[in-house]
DNA sequence: GATGAATGAGCGTTCATTCAT
DNA sequence: AATGAATGAACGCTCATTCAT
């Protein structure tokens, strides 16, 4: 089964306490929801990975829909952790000179996120077009917080001067399919043969540095 | 309701019959799956939005995972339509000799296609993740028949100067993932006032050209 | 089992249609539903009694309540059908020039129906005191009804001489209530052999007619 | 919240102890029971109303059922006091000479008790369909008493001559359901403003007295 | 071709009850 | 005495599918 202390590890925090059967039970959905798709997950078919009754589901989550949102909410909030981590600003200013430097080092954070998080992410994404709910968490706080962050970033490396003057919304979205685009490649369509990943961070990275270069 | 003329007549090609109910059928499905997902939609829902009877579908498909694949399949044959028409070579060699004019062609042709088949291109993406027999499908005949286009174009414009040597996959890859970010800011991200159809076109080409020019 | 042919054209008016099961369906339930109380009664309870599948109750009702109140509403207005019949005036004016003449006939009325209607009678009553639903159809439709006619009759006996000047709420609680008790008596709580129905009319108009009659 | 000090005192006798959570479980259930009904109450429902744990029910009650008993049992006993207690031939012979005074210390008596225990009795007739225990005792403890009781008071007045020659159980039937009617309506159906407690009091008794008096 | 009644398995959820703490 | 996590049976209800008409 998942490795599930560190998952839960990373759900768990604040007030919150986990028996063991609820670690198990957000464990096993966690890997039903991934590979089946919420709806087509039953709750008596995730009791049955977890091992425990069904009812036992209900006495943790009342519905099982709260058990979705318990699971993706909070992975909401870490998959754009560097976009709040106050330290990026002096992250952005003294360490990443470069735009290079900046894009090697956001691909391989969220690589690595990605690295320990790929079911989550994956439930996030499947189900993001039919979760009103995750659509509004989403929109509130990721991509708010996100754009916000984005933002200045952008206006940074164009007064740098690495980056052309154009729409910020424009110079973002472009970045952020290319990064997409990277990791889904890398964790969802390619297979780890096909993929030599120093190489093929370099080239994302020189992709996006030329294509975003003042013209 | 969906202008369902024009969609029955996308899919509705060779032998095939379809009586009027069975028309509402399909419309009603598209409409549902795109919204709610296959998993949560119901036959019943379907039946009641067709104004049929619940035994009508089941007269037409056998199971509710064959409407479905009725409506999917054919439609990932078109998407991918231009890269399989013979005519791409044609195309390729005599009328855009430059990759800027390939790319803002296929970027407009794809762009059109999605205007017309946006609920059919939701099914298709919201599902891939879900449905083996999809991922099949998509696996032989449209990453094959692609890459294999892909491929021939890429290499032409490395021969001809425009495009950096580099493995064909990764050029693919930033390729594809640019337009696909431009068409999902486009059609499900952004609204209509935050998109000026030809600037972003133009920055879109303009990144992707700068990007992929030799180093 | 309970002669459903006969309850269900009590129930049956009007454009409805029953299919046979459904005929099972409504006697089964107001068998159990008499017996053990509608929240005590479970769906597959009736539907084993009524020998269909489960599902086959849902089909013709929405829910379990839609069941109990499309037996108990019709219900509720033929217990009071004494009362709003129009001939009602006739009947009092002519045929029964004495309180006593209208008191028996209305008792024997009374008695009929329940000899036929005891278990849809026990329903209503047993489930009166929890169903906001019924306690809103039985203050609108009955009491109201009940109410205005009563009125009437006892304002003709009032003038007649017969009964004393009294309030005419009054006058109709101890009427009601002596008349209730006596068909309880006799239906719920004392075995046939206890109860002699000739006699013991007499003994409930008597009581009535005297205990009424003007100081 | 019912004053539950009071109603505790009432169930609360001889040897049993009641620990604060105790009382506060059986407040909360009597409220419930009486609005809902024994079968559409939960456990989970009483325990929150009471402000404990689902668990401490069961530590105090075996089961649901029990929890019912040990609220309704007593309270049975409490109806027919007055039927029972000793002095009632004292009482009879001398307080009280007339079937008159007899009458009104009955319904005064009767009236002062439901007014202190609504709930409960409400609970007793809504629950005396459906439960075949509360049922025996019904019949064993209170019918067989009050029947006996109420058996010599009818002869001591029939030998008075305020009663008609009449087989005592009729009189006795038309007796209760006089005063439960006048009960009912009183606590149940009318408002405070529809009632003028003394001038019904006397009313329902002289219809009573007269209704008997001897033919 | 179309219907809609019928099915029974399975759904998400609640239930009364148990038991280790 | 009190807790509350855990249970698994049962609940009301929905599901995709069948079939006689």
């Amino acid at each position: 089964m998942f490795e599930q202390n560190q998952l839960l590890e990373e759900l768990h925090f604040e007030g919150e306490e986990f028996t063991p059967k609820q670690k198990k039970i957000v464990a096993a959905a966690i890997e039903i929801f991934a590979e089946k798709g919420y709806a087509a997950t039953s709750t008596s078919e995730i009791a049955k990975k977890a091992g425990v009754a069904e009812g036992t589901i209900f006495r943790h989550y009342k519905t099982k829909k709260e058990l979705l949102l318990s699971i993706v909410a909070p992975m909401m909030a870490k998959m754009i952790a560097p976009f709040v981590i106050k330290d990026i600003n002096r992250v952005l200013d003294k360490d990443h000179d470069t735009l290079e430097d900046f894009l090697k080092e956001m691909i391989k954070n969220r690589a690595a996120f990605m690295e320990k998080n790929m079911l989550l992410f994956r439930i996030v994404v499947q189900e993001l077009p039919f979760q009103k709910e995750l659509q509004a968490q989403f929109k509130e706080h990721i991509v708010a917080k996100v754009y916000k962050r984005m933002e200045r970033i952008v206006e940074h490396y164009q007064q740098n001067g690495e980056v052309v003057e154009m729409p910020t919304k424009t110079v973002i979205r472009l970045f952020l399919s290319t990064i997409f685009g990277h990791l889904m490649a890398r964790f969802f369509i390619l297979s780890p043969d096909e993929w030599n990943d120093e190489e093929e961070m370099e080239r994302t990275v020189q992709f996006l540095v030329r294509g975003l270069r003042p013209w």
